[in-house]
DNA sequence: CGCGACGTTGATTTGCCTCAACGATTGTGG
DNA sequence: CCACAATCGTTGAGGCAAATCAACGTCGCG
């Protein structure tokens, strides 16, 4: 259940094993069945989440109704409204269960504790954040500079075995596009 | 030269006398004439910057040779790519000035010793990331949502006055269309 | 079995791009 | 200070990417 965390944390940053006590202590399990949520736009998020089973949605709904999917989390990622986590100002994110999840939360207090007793903590989550950063940045320009079969092409490089997990209209309001043309440009590259 | 500096600050964190002296000089002066550059791709961006007056821009080219403003900074704004700034990775931004300007520039060295000074800049700097990396997901959203006049009419409130500094194929870049269709858009709105 | 959720396909429309030509400004060197 | 060249903005014609609307097929599931 821990394991899959620490292996993640060891990535960015090296751990004793008095600190992954610490650690395991401070992250709560959590699970979610499909279609429960996370969070609600509007609620202030009170955790970070990380996935060690499943996969969730993040989304949120504009002014015409139409959904936007701002990321997908599956195993080994990290999921949450972070501006509202840090700043305490309501989610502008709905976050949705896709599948049965189980999860890891940490909340502000146990967060600020956690940093008091392994400093080396804050370096991972200011990482957490530069990364999250970057791929919005990305985001924007692979919006405003690609074509629908160049975006969807890169999503299944970001986001291998997803399309078997995620209905293709969930696809489609990730990309940015219908279903109906997500359909066509699938046609058009099945086997590659 | 600095007050505008000073000013800016004390909307976010209150200061004393004395660490407006240390800030005063924890910063550096520097111009910079039109078309000059402050940052080229590749570089690492050893600075942060405010900018006390002028405009610049900040856009990378892509593959196929496209430029993309990813933000256009005036005075009382922040300019730099902050995550080559933070990892010391190669940055993906030129920037660049469009009018002659007055800039005020900190270093890594400057700025880990203005934490220990007035430590309470860490805060300061933790808001900054995060306002970047919320208006950095708000274009995400705006780009994939918005049809161009929507974009266009978001982008003269975000930037009142710009239109008037900024070149029309400049403001076209930022918006990802082509010169030619902002020109269109623009007929139709004038006079609001 | 029958219903709802999801994916596909076709026909049509529209938002935006491309290419090309042409004014209006700006600026620069002689 | 003028002449000429860049630079920038506008306009028109035509084309393509992607949306819309509508219908139908298929599957999983109560």
């Amino acid at each position: 259940m821990y394991t899959l965390l620490i292996q993640h944390l060891s990535k960015h940053i090296s751990l004793t094993n008095e600190e992954i006590i610490l650690l395991t202590a401070a992250f709560k399990p959590r699970r979610l069945k499909k279609k429960e949520f996370l969070l609600h736009q509007g609620e202030v998020s009170r955790q970070e989440t990380f996935v060690t089973q499943g996969c969730l949605r993040a989304f949120s709904v504009n002014d015409k109704g139409e959904e936007h999917i701002a990321q997908f989390a599956v195993e080994d990622w990290w999921v949450g409204d972070m501006y509202s986590f840090l700043t305490g100002a309501p989610s502008r994110l709905y976050i949705e269960a896709l599948e049965d999840c189980q999860l890891l939360q940490i909340d502000r207090p146990g967060l600020e504790d956690l940093y008091l007793r392994v400093p080396k903590m804050e370096r991972f989550f200011r990482i957490i954040i530069q990364n999250a950063f970057i791929a919005s940045q990305n985001r924007v320009l692979s919006a405003m500079s690609q074509t629908a079969d160049e975006r969807y092409l890169a999503f299944i490089r970001k986001y291998p075995n997803i399309e078997q997990r995620v209905p293709l209209y969930q696809i489609a309001a990730y990309l940015g596009i219908t279903p109906e043309f997500l359909s066509r440009i699938r046609k058009k590259f099945q086997g590659k």
